[in-house]
DNA sequence: AAACGTTATATGTCATACATTTAACGTATC
DNA sequence: GATACGTTAAATGTATGACATATAACGTTT
């Protein structure tokens, strides 16, 4: 047979965007750096205004450039964030691509992890943003603010393992814990009594890996045993 | 002070776009489905063709639809996959938010529990296909077919999990560090000889969740140590 | 110096026309 | 009847021009 390939048909708005695409990732244009003006990609990509429009709207849904009206404005390179990877993951959940209890089981066993390694990093400072968090933990029971404060720790140590993918997905996992499960508005004392991440804190402080690892498999299972049957709920209040 | 709250001019075609995602997300359309063609969302949302295709373009850059051209085309709900996860771990890495360090030292501590989980949940079809791509592994020398036979234990494996987001993660780890590495097409048989994984598949097959653990561990350990230093290298070549 | 209006330069929206892609239907040809 | 071919219809893709709006910077008045 012949070796011909089927001609694929660029689109001109798919065209700038990649180009711009691979402009950013180049380097050549750095966070913060603006775009050209949509005038001066007409000229330069020799294309309809639209083009360059939809293709520059492209970049600002997946998360590349933000885009600012008015005088000075334009097409912004954004500082890249892991940000989109939380995102992405609340998309997957609440497209029914991940169930809760996958969640739980993956923080299960990542965050004890994260938890042995910032036992490895840490520092006075952090011991004593561990130790505000801690005493911090039950100022209110209002919502929302009560899950952020019991959640506090989780995010200190994520912050803290020296892995910024790791940083990344961990934070994930507990922010998706967090917002599925305040959905219901449980009563905090009952589902994460105050003084649950002691023993956690102790560990990492005193720079024991395997005790951190150990405290925050404990404490998990202890957690999530409680939240069980929460996304039965979920799925049938939507 | 009074509460007043600044004034949020809400662009149109955000104000679309976020409609159709949420009706996306409730379930009104699901995979396959096609949304409404332009004219009649013109009609629906009152607004101009620019805004609508605006919209919809951001929900083609989202990876929430796929447009179709002709007359059948349209812009149908895309089935959710996990390749979203992977294509912005690549995004982060190619921008400098991950170095290769930090990638391989997550795959170290994630991917030894995925080959416990998959020793745990391992069937005699999954014993068949892990023999069955360990047999082939030495099959050629070229590149990128090589880096495929190589690492395609590692992807099974991550399937084995029962865990979809660890598998997702997973992969993405796999991919990552294979397409990083094999950029330099170094000799195969040298970072990554035959007959590496037998202890793992042994492991596994038997069922022995902590042998897989520690077997996969200590595979990644030889293995990574390898590679080191492919980064700077690469980071020097763009 | 502060308040205010003007202006310039971006992006945002609308409307219309035409181009292109693609499936489906009909029709001639063999 | 099967194949080839042209036609048509319905959708998205592109081009263009006009006007709306947002915003910073400059000038002018007070």
């Amino acid at each position: 047979m012949n070796n011909f390939k089927p001609i694929k048909q660029i689109k001109a708005s798919d065209e700038v965007f990649n180009q711009l695409r691979e402009a950013i990732f180049s380097g050549r244009f750095s966070a913060g750096d603006k775009l050209p003006s949509e005038r001066e990609l007409i000229e330069k990509f020799a294309v309809s205004r639209t083009v360059v429009r939809e293709a520059i709207k492209s970049l600002e849904a997946r998360g590349l450039v933000v885009i600012k009206q008015g005088a000075t404005g334009g097409a912004f390179v954004k500082e890249m964030t892991f940000d989109r990877l939380s995102s992405d993951c609340n998309d997957l959940f609440f497209l029914g691509k991940m169930s809760f209890n996958e969640i739980c089981q993956a923080r299960l066993h990542i965050e004890p992890i994260v938890a042995g390694l910032a036992a490895k990093h840490c520092t006075p400072e952090h011991a004593k943003l561990l130790l505000e968090a801690n005493a911090n933990e039950s100022l209110t029971l209002e919502y929302p603010e009560t899950v952020m404060l019991r959640s506090k720790i989780h995010y200190l140590l994520a912050d803290m393992c020296n892995n910024r993918f790791l940083t990344a997905i961990d934070k994930s996992l507990i922010q998706l814990v967090g917002s599925i499960s305040s959905h219901f508005q449980p009563d905090t004392d009952k589902i994460h009594p105050p003084g649950m991440h002691h023993s956690i804190i102790d560990a990492v402080i005193a720079g024991d890996e395997a005790g951190a690892e150990q405290a925050m498999r404990a404490h998990l299972l202890d957690f999530l045993v409680l939240l069980d049957g929460i996304e039965e709920e979920y799925r049938h209040t939507q």
